[in-house]
DNA sequence: TACGTATGATTCGTGATACGAACTAGGAGG
DNA sequence: CCTCCTAGTTCGTATCACGAATCATACGTA
């Protein structure tokens, strides 16, 4: 019906069974599926190990969080309430903007952050398991390709 | 402090900025997004668009569409019956078997089922653009690799 | 300094999502 | 008939996500 019907170019890469489209959703549906799997064995929401994941590095404002995981301001004051609230976060106010309060990970959710980071990448990087290094670090920089731009 | 340091292999894939791990997060990520945003055009959620685009082949019965949404019976009762509520689907009693009931779409959710699926298609196409034919055919063949053997 | 405005974050109300336990209804085998 | 199994629903609870309204702080300007 469209054009995502795709055509062998190679001999080596058979008859593909959907299109790109198509591959995007299940892959996407493939990671959150992984990250609400290991989520559970933690006893966290995916949406709370995905913020936990992103203070690994260190404190980061509200608004940067907002921007990095989609969403509202309002949707992630409760997120990090609930989060918080179970003691794995804790919000700093900023010295020299005193509008703005930075997250950070308490020890229990610095151990439960590195533990979750670990596991999904993983998980993740076992997804590729069986694909020659070569193709992998390309398909890596393809996925950085089409990533990039937004966002 | 991973293994998820990409190394370089390739003159012409350049640095890569994060491994194959943190790709696919970013991009289920903005997969999802798409998802979100095609949706509130059509004033539906997420998951009510991924449900109108499982049935835009025919009626499916419950327990596959649990399978194929990774959703407990009980969250997929709730789901169908927001749609239903909307008159986008409907549910049939399957004759031979008068425990199963099929969800098929309405005109009006058929009508929408397409709109959504090919703009969802159409959208995640655009994001791989200006990657050239031959890269994203062994994208999409590497991605059916990965999804392979996921259920 | 005082005022108006812009920005970061919270509160509140609403609807959607997801789960598990308990339950109902229908099939299948003895 | 009786038991076991399977397909779906109901119910209660917690989470998630949003927008509008609000509060506090910063910043520019008169």
């Amino acid at each position: 019906m469209t054009h995502t019907e795709a055509v062998p170019t190679e001999a080596g890469t058979a008859e593909p069974e959907f299109g790109l489209a198509v591959g995007l959703v299940r892959l996407a549906g493939v990671v959150q599926h992984v990250f609400g799997e290991i989520s559970r064995e933690y006893d966290l929401t995916s949406q709370q190990t995905q913020l936990l994941c992103m203070l690994v590095n260190g404190p980061v404002p509200m608004a940067t969080l907002s921007r990095l995981l989609h969403l509202e301001k309002s949707s992630l004051t409760g997120l990090v309430d609930r989060v918080e609230r179970r003691g794995l976060v804790r919000r700093q106010r900023c010295a020299q903007d005193r509008r703005v309060w930075r997250v950070s990970l308490t020890d229990e959710g610095e151990r439960l952050g590195n533990d979750t980071h670990r596991d999904t990448i993983d998980r993740l990087e076992k997804l590729a398991g069986d694909i020659p290094a070569n193709d992998r670090d390309q398909l890596t920089a393809l996925i950085a390709r089409m990533v990039r731009g937004t966002g």
